[in-house]
RNA sequence: GCACCCAUCGUCUAGCCCGGCCUAGGACACUGCCUUUUCACGGCGGUAACUGGGGUUCGAAUCCCCAUGGGUGUACCA
């Protein structure tokens, strides 16, 4: 038998990280299983759809380099599918129309509140053999059971049991004949053939009334794997005020998407002692005994590490494309050779940034232009002294004939020595100078990079 | 309120199912030293946890019960 999952997300404009790390893991189940992932878009709420939040989640799994496989299901457009089910079920005599008002409904729900029970329809026309009201139109709902356990078996939190008296009849079409999602789904992942459903823990308490109408259709229950849900480093829901949670938002931070992966994976998820795991080791690896039942909180740093750790494993230029797209991004002007002067620096920016926003924002001597505006450090530095001392430099630099790190350090290194002074004397101020601030990379490399007559004009300037 | 789930360093986790090998391991973060033209990187160290209380047992992080804390769900949303 073939494993399939499944990767359903509702388009909501853009692809929160919850939702990311849901479809990896229904993407590395099916790799490992050497099975298929579907897609399908839960757009049955037409208000909020549009076009454009279909395409965030299309390029939010685009980046995140995780595939598909057959096309994009749009559930709305299954809908009358799901009518006919609804229909079925009613002639089978799993389900029943009723008539209830929405006030009728309140009052139920009112009075279950104060008698602490969960359900509250009084099933009043389960049964019923009273005419309906004339002009009300019905709403289709599931007969659940009476009476009993129900009972969901999770492959990560084990078998589950529920009273059935905390189910309700729950409705499966609506008055105005569309479809809940609780049918929509069920539906849907049958007709897709779906094996396994991997999803939130926040649908396990669907699952006990989605197996109700699988029952009722007679049709095989798939395998459901419920992953503990990822909180923000307070404990609390993930939500904007923890910072960016939107996939899009840490590609604009220049993270890669093997460390997003790299990183999700290993939230409610181990394999012993493993932190830095491959894709190819993920695909081998996966499976749903190692993933654990708690909650995860989301923790910036560990992501930063992760980044910084494949940032230095990765390919030069693609990282020279990456950054200059981030620093397009930013808005700064920036010098029409700052392609170049990266390629050439990136051994060594590589290895000192977390992501690529801060590498651009640690690279500036290799983009800046015009006016260099100092911070308050480095002004410290330029002093009277600082200043004669870069005036030397740009002297003896100009003098070179070669221009390479060995005579620039050398150079650097005999000026200290001459003025009797350490060599960070010498160097932080021509680091202010040609920077603005008091970090930057090397700048003997730095300096032979940006080349000798680029270096004396902006000493000059 | 009711229902369900969870509970090991600040964080992610190993160990738990099949009690002794656990004076609880790894990683991030934090921190000390080394390296160093700055800031980083890197190398070597350090601090730091079994939520509490009852059982069961010769023995419990591991099994059972209760409490507490946290999460989720409770729609003619998905």
């Amino acid at each position: 038998m073939t494993i399939v999952t499944r990767f359903p997300p509702s388009p909501t404009g853009f692809m929160h990280i919850g939702t990311a790390r849901t479809g990896l893991f229904n993407w590395l189940y099916a790799k490992h299983h050497k099975g298929k992932m579907r897609f399908r878009i839960e757009d049955t709420d037409r208000a909020r759809h549009s076009e454009a939040a279909v395409d965030a989640i299309i390029n939010g799994l685009k980046w995140l380099e995780i595939d598909w496989d057959g096309e994009i299901i749009s559930q709305y457009a299954c809908g009358p599918r799901h009518t006919e089910i609804a229909h079925e079920l009613v002639k089978r005599g799993e389900a029943y129309y009723c008539y209830c008002s929405p006030e009728e409904l309140e009052v139920m729900r009112e009075s279950a509140k104060t008698e602490g029970r969960l359900s509250f329809y009084d099933r009043r026309w389960r049964d019923s053999k009273a005419t309906p009201p004339a002009g009300v139109k019905p709403v289709i709902r599931i007969k659940a059971p009476l009476s009993g356990e129900v009972i969901v078996n999770d492959k990560v939190q084990g078998e589950v049991k529920l009273n059935a008296e905390q189910l309700d009849d729950f409705i499966i079409l609506r008055s105005d004949g569309v479809p809940t999602y609780m049918l929509a789904v069920v539906v849907d992942d049958h007709d897709m053939g779906v094996t396994h459903v991997i999803r939130g823990d926040d649908h396990f308490n669907n699952t006990f009334r989605q197996n109700i109408i699988y029952k009722a259709m007679n049709w095989t229950i798939p395998v459901y794997a419920h992953l503990p849900l990822i909180l923000g480093p307070d404990g609390a829901k993930l939500s904007k005020r923890h910072g960016a949670t939107s996939v899009e938002e840490y590609r604009d931070m220049g993270y890669l998407p093997e460390a997003m992966r790299n990183y999700l994976l290993r939230l409610c998820w181990s394999h012993g002692d493993d932190e830095i795991i491959s894709t190819e080791q993920a695909i081998e690896w996966f499976d749903f005994d190692g993933i654990g039942k708690s909650p995860a909180r989301f923790d910036f740093d560990k992501l930063n590490f992760i980044n910084a750790h494949y940032m230095k494993l990765a390919d030069n230029k693609r990282l020279v494309d990456l950054s200059m797209n981030i620093l397009k991004l930013s808005g700064h002007p920036y010098s029409p050779n700052t392609e170049k002067y990266l390629l050439s620096a990136m051994d060594e920016l590589k290895t000192r940034a977390k992501n690529l926003a801060a590498l651009i924002e640690d690279a500036r001597i290799y983009w800046i232009t015009g006016e260099i505006s100092m911070d308050e450090k480095a002004l410290a530095n330029y002093d009277e002294a600082g200043k004669a001392i870069v005036k030397k430099i740009a002297e003896a630099l100009k003098t070179l004939t070669s221009f390479d790190v060995a005579t620039i350090e050398t150079t650097c290194k005999s000026i200290a020595e001459s003025e009797g002074v350490k060599l960070g004397k010498v160097m932080m101020p021509l680091r202010a100078a040609l920077t603005g601030s008091t970090s930057s990379p090397s700048l003997f490399h730095a300096i032979e990079i940006l080349g000798q007559e680029e270096v004396l004009k902006r000493i000059q300037n």
